[in-house]
DNA sequence: TATGAATGAGAATTCATTCAT
DNA sequence: AATGAATGAATTCTCATTCAT
């Protein structure tokens, strides 16, 4: 029963993720709560206001960047290169623009604890891992990690359908840009 | 009284045009009326509709990324580093946020007919000056003209408050990002 | 000058007669205004509000209708059955229903003025037509002015589109309908 | 709770209609709101639009304008003229004005799909009742049943307040002397 | 606990009427 | 005197959130 509950509640916030990448943080709960397959008071008990789900969104992408940082790290011996562009490509599939329409509801520094902290504790892996990168000579050493991130959550952000259409592969396009930028 | 409605309406757009890009294009349009001075009723009277402010505000974005591209042009001759960087710095100040805004709610290709005709027109031009960039060993020969304003329009476009304020630099520093990614 | 103002505001009210009676009384009042080829400010400046335009119209209904009557009075000697006949026809072409919705903004019996004793003395001249049709046989003896005109009215309110279009000849039949009913 | 909608919904349609014959199909959905004792919200909850309202308020009439023509022609061989004169009376009670007006908002043929069908499935009760008042000689064997429907629709239109007051038996009347104008 | 229904508050849009030229 | 522009008030419709089963 528990582990149901569990499952439920992870699967609001997963097709909250994705929709708020499609369409904006701005989308009907009500049908965050269809495409989760549940009706909208569920999605309430569970999440007590938007603010509470757009903070759960936010948790869950911060968990898999850091994530995606500390594998990134140890892979980086092996490969350096390959680490770094590789922990770049995770980024993109991460939902970053959802992050950033997730957030968007807060108001100068008032992040909520638990998000404030998870934010701190995944920047400082990805601060690790950039430190390294750079040490190695592969990124430019002005950069720090909240940039970095905040960059690939802006080109990553959704597009209005006419831009979307016209141009499919302008994501990549983006990342191989600011991939180069990022170069010493 | 006619010059009159026409600074006013011309004022409209303006006020739009800057509550686009700072917070969207769904902003009520009673804000952008009121930041204009006058009651919703007359921005209803000068635009039909949110659609019809929305296709005001694109062609005075595009006109202005014309006259930006055929000033390029012309400075050229003279220093082309220079030249290059500055139209890239007026792109900036353009509000292109406010114009990927303004274009979200068109399908695919039904922009309406001026916005279109502009659109190919303002594009044309920046091919131009692209092209010139590119033969001139500037910029990287991979990059077309519509690329590079989607690109300026993605990291310029608005963003939460608690992000801005959290980093007041970052605009700039991704532009930075950007034009070295786009050098040869 | 005069007559030119004059003709000004005949034609407002010829206007406002025929797009009553088309789509009801709560057509914008600039249409009327664009239908008369003058400036909503001059539909004001000759109208005080929709309440005193709505006056005018009735009034000039009313005036035809009397004269429709004294007409009729003076053919019946002649040929009773044909000008009771033509009476009832020429009712049919005078708006009537545009009467109807004219007087829609009157709470009971608070009929300005003019538009009452108007009222009254058409009335009147129907119902002497009326009497010398009951005496000649030709109409029942219980049927009174009013109803009459009230009964026309109904009969000629504008209808929605889809029944017009579906039953084009339903005006012409339900007049018939009502001729035959009238009789004695 | 299912039952408890079931009613809230049928009282909606209930009081739409009574509005709708008192003051015609434009009256504010919020007054049918507050009649109903609902809340606006909730009227479109049931309701999509004004239309689908309308929709619903004409299938209503439709319905009971069916069953009136069934138990006519049922009782038609008992007492012809009784039959025929119950089932005249029962249509005026059935807010014949409203349907008019909730089909107001069609174009042409354009009625929706169930209303269509009702309308046409209506009519031919209606049809055969008719065709068996004239073969018994009651009805002139011109009248079609359309032409009967509208007909009694037309004269039992909202009218004005002033009108109503000032011919308190109006409708019955005009009733008569159409039963009179049918008789062959 | 899960749900569908109810609700009020907000935003778009229209229109009668007034104002400034 | 004639006009087009300006305005606020009404109305439709949508959505976050609460309630009753």
């Amino acid at each position: 029963m528990r582990s149901d509950a569990t499952r439920r509640r992870e699967n609001i916030v997963r097709e909250a993720r994705t929709l708020f990448a499609a369409h904006g943080a701005g989308v009907p709960l009500e049908s965050v709560a269809e495409a989760a397959g549940v009706g909208i008071a569920t999605l309430y008990r569970n999440f007590e206001s938007r603010t509470a789900l757009a903070d759960a969104v936010a948790l869950a992408i911060l968990a898999d960047m850091g994530s995606a940082a500390v594998e990134a790290l140890a892979d980086f011996r092996t490969d350096p290169a390959a680490a770094w562009h590789t922990f770049i490509t995770r980024l993109v599939d991460l939902d970053l623009g959802a992050l950033t329409e997730a957030l968007a509801h807060y108001v100068a520094d008032d992040l909520s604890g638990p998000v404030r902290d998870a934010q701190v504790h995944t920047l400082a892996r990805v601060a690790e891992l950039l430190t390294v990168a750079q040490d190695a000579g592969i990124v430019r050493p002005d950069l720090d990690a909240l940039e970095l991130v905040l960059a690939m959550g802006m080109i990553t952000r959704p597009q209005p359908e006419v831009i979307r259409s016209a141009t499919p592969r302008l994501v990549p396009r983006l990342v191989d840009i600011f991939e180069a930028g990022m170069r010493p």
